[in-house]
DNA sequence: CTATATTTTCAGTACATTCTGAAAGGATCG
DNA sequence: CGATCCTTTCAGAATGTACTGAAAATATAG
């Protein structure tokens, strides 16, 4: 027996997460799977995700996977089931460290190399040439600079905050945040 | 004439940009064009960006408007020009706040009321029925407040440190940084 | 006010991403 | 080891997004 209210509040939330994600580079499916098992009591097995999400085996495969690279998903064995079962990290502070730790990696580290080979590009150039290009030379540097700056603080925090460990962060962002009230 | 590592450094520097926004739910050829914003030593027109980037004139047109709404981006008048010429905005960390707080007004905002809306509908439905429905809508309801409750604080957060401003925040980050090394 | 320069819009098209469904591949049980 | 159950893979299809180019709209100069 399903529960009307509950299913109706699931199913918004997962569409709404799903939507949510899109606009954020993730696919859509991948984030209602997400959603969907976040919300779950209990780990759900793949056919439990086609059946609910009402998508492919296929689909249901590839972005289970995805999740589970990602560390946001972990897959369980039950006794006498050769089914696989899914469960989805409920430590919401957790999943978002999981989440900014793995686009750092994948997409934020490659700009930063980047910037790095670009500096080194540039800086031959610098006192090298007519006055009008050391200037745009020095202009151009300056530009990365700044951002090369602005990813190592960035960076730094980060790395500050998940070393602390989420114990010693959630009281204290608290405490900041009763500044505002 | 052109600089040829300066412009190999600049060509190489807007392609990854793109490339990266793109993984994060935004056009590759807006964020080119803000790219090639960024690092531009002044403003360019409408058919630089073109020229530049090989791009059609609707497209050019339909993005620089975007990054305008976007506020990364002003526009300006010249005397005895009808042209319009497009600046981006480089201060770093008012970029980056202007992106984050773009972001949550539009994708975080309508995800938070959707959250609020899903408690409401879970309310009444977790001391009326049986044992087991109370107990999975009162699973759901932990779920929906662990979450809530982190978006308050991250709001907060933001909120705290936009209105110190920068001059404050940047300093404070900057040494707490220096824990990290 | 007309001529001209510039921007915006949008229908059609190109491109990229994601899904489907079925076949192949693995794993586990008796 | 064969039968069964489950997962993965992938070619083709569906879908969605973004671009193009030209026509319409707008703005400025004379």
């Amino acid at each position: 027996m399903t529960q009307a209210p509950i299913d109706s509040a699931r199913s918004l939330f997962v569409r709404r997460w799903g939507e949510m994600a899109a606009s954020w580079g993730v696919s859509r499916t991948m984030a209602e799977i997400h959603a969907l098992l976040f919300l779950a009591p209990h780990p759900l097995c793949t056919d439990d995700v086609m059946e609910q999400l009402e998508v492919s085996r296929g689909s249901a495969s590839t972005n289970l996977r995805q999740l589970v690279n990602w560390g946001l998903v972990s897959r369980n064995h039950r006794r006498n089931d050769r089914k696989e079962y899914f469960e989805a990290d409920r430590d919401v502070w957790q999943m978002f460290e999981t989440i900014l730790r793995e686009r750092r990696r994948r997409e934020v580290q490659p700009m930063v190399e980047t910037i790095e080979r670009c500096l080194e590009m540039v800086e031959p150039a610098r006192k090298n040439g007519v006055a009008e290009a050391n200037e745009e030379a020095e202009v151009l540097r300056k530009r990365l600079t700044d951002l090369q700056e602005f990813c190592e603080i960035m960076n730094n925090l980060f790395n500050l905050v998940t070393r602390s460990g989420r114990d010693q962060v959630e009281p204290i962002a608290k405490r900041l945040t009763s500044l505002v009230e």
